[in-house]
DNA sequence: TCAATAGTGTCTTTCAGACAGTATATA
DNA sequence: TATATACTGTCTGAAAGACACTATTGA
């Protein structure tokens, strides 16, 4: 059930050496999906998430609002055996979506976090051709937000209110809806232990920025009292740094700080 | 970016019906890769958390242990405009996930909790052809688990100790061992916030039962009255409940409990 | 009676929510 | 000085870890 040999009968392939098996080994001729990296791009304004959706111009679900995305790009093997092994087999998936994330946005890749968030393969759910969407979410900056390109005609891409979006009723393309409340869901859950929130405000931070970000984002508010300790014990464990330089907002000058991003281990 | 139009040029299809795009649509010719769905199917036996491994028979990784797994099945679009739209596309990605653990575990379709772990598709993981894996993970109760089917000989399945398989450093094929970290990375956290481990259990269990899976999964002890108490608090939330009888283990008699799985809400 | 398991009570720490009040800036 | 925002201290309750002890059964 878990071997395929294409081409090739298992038996044939048990006896020869692996590259002798692989230059053999030609590829089966079963249909096959198209893979498409679709993108819930959040960002929070005026103390709202909002979600970046493009405008459809034709069909299917012409007129209505989807999330962007595109294809991942495969390249087929190679005719002669010369090439096998270690032939170019097109862009990781990450890869795609990164490069999805930079066109959509026009901004420059790994400016964002970016997090496969679940892959969705209901037959029909695209009704041209069959497709699995692997679905990956972004935080944008609000710094970064205002850059974004809003309406190059291909595809004019805008910030939407998702708690608008939510309470008006609107049905998104394809099965949208459910990707963009399942991306929801996934960062309340982990903004809570996780410390994507810091993805969320610009480098530099006070303490009301980041609560703002949260209540955005849980959609509820917090006890700024309760906030500030946690964020006392966030520095007290070096998660965030005081910065050089405050802020100042109509009363009293606040403390900036800067999130310690820690270094991947190897 | 976002829109694909197959062989129609956009413009065309901005100014047709969607049931006439549809029919005239066909699919454009670009290279798709397979999609298969990995399982990281788990256990717990003698307090102790396996993972169902098959040994490959062919190339590559010939004689190296790997996940099961298979392919998603993928149906073309029939070629006379009649069928459209609405034509079969063949399975969805869940159920291509639950056949395969059907098939691999010899046990029958929905007798065991099953969630998608994520998706892996970086390019050469596969070196015979471009393959996207959908990783699933599945949980099999201690009482179906000698049931399953250890060695009918395409694919010789064995329950491998997670811990003992780390400890060797074994490689598996493929990239399985990256699936497999994340499979166990995954249940244990989440077998803290959500119900899991009654899919671990028979369906009554005693309180160290429980305690004992746990332990199995998260790889370290309990304080067994420090779970009492949390066992407590999950019984006066209703969420599990007495059950009739009682076992006895060499000592003192045992109440049996059951899962009182909520209902799906419609 | 002994061994083995089932089950309970209490202390301590940690953390979150909910409360009122002080400090410092601009206007 | 008035007002808006920044920041602090304390009480309370929920829950987890770490401790010693009692209860019931089979051998």
């Amino acid at each position: 059930m878990s071997d395929v040999s294409g081409k090739l009968s298992h038996a044939e392939g048990a006896d020869m050496a692996e590259a002798e098996f692989l230059a053999a080994y030609k590829v089966r001729e079963y249909p096959r999906p198209s893979v498409a990296p679709d993108l819930v791009i959040f960002t929070v304004l005026d103390t709202d998430l909002k979600v970046l959706l493009i405008r459809r111009k034709g069909h299917p679900f012409r007129g209505f609002r989807a999330l962007p995305g595109g294809f991942l790009n495969v390249k087929e093997r190679p005719e002669g055996e010369s090439h096998a092994p270690g032939w170019d087999q097109g862009e990781d998936l990450e890869a795609a979506a990164h490069r999805e994330l930079a066109e959509e946005t026009g901004l420059p890749e790994g400016s964002c976090y970016l997090e496969q968030l679940y892959t969705f393969g209901k037959a029909g759910r695209d009704p041209r051709t069959r497709v699995i969407s692997v679905a990956y979410y972004a935080l944008v900056r609000p710094t970064l937000a205002p850059l974004v390109v809003a309406g190059d005609d291909a595809d004019a891409a805008d910030w939407v209110s998702v708690q608008a979006l939510f309470d008006s009723g609107e049905k998104l393309a394809f099965d949208h809806d459910e990707i963009l409340r399942m991306a929801v869901q996934r960062i309340r859950g982990k903004i809570d232990y996780s410390p994507i929130a810091f993805d969320l405000v610009p480098d530099t931070f006070t303490v009301n920025e980041l609560r703002e970000v949260y209540e955005a984002v849980k959609g509820r508010t917090y006890d700024p009292k309760t906030f500030h300790r946690k964020f006392r014990r966030m520095l007290a464990d070096n998660v965030i740094q005081v910065a050089p330089g405050s802020r100042i907002t109509g009363g009293r000058r606040a403390t900036v700080y800067r999130f310690n991003r820690p270094q991947a281990q190897p």
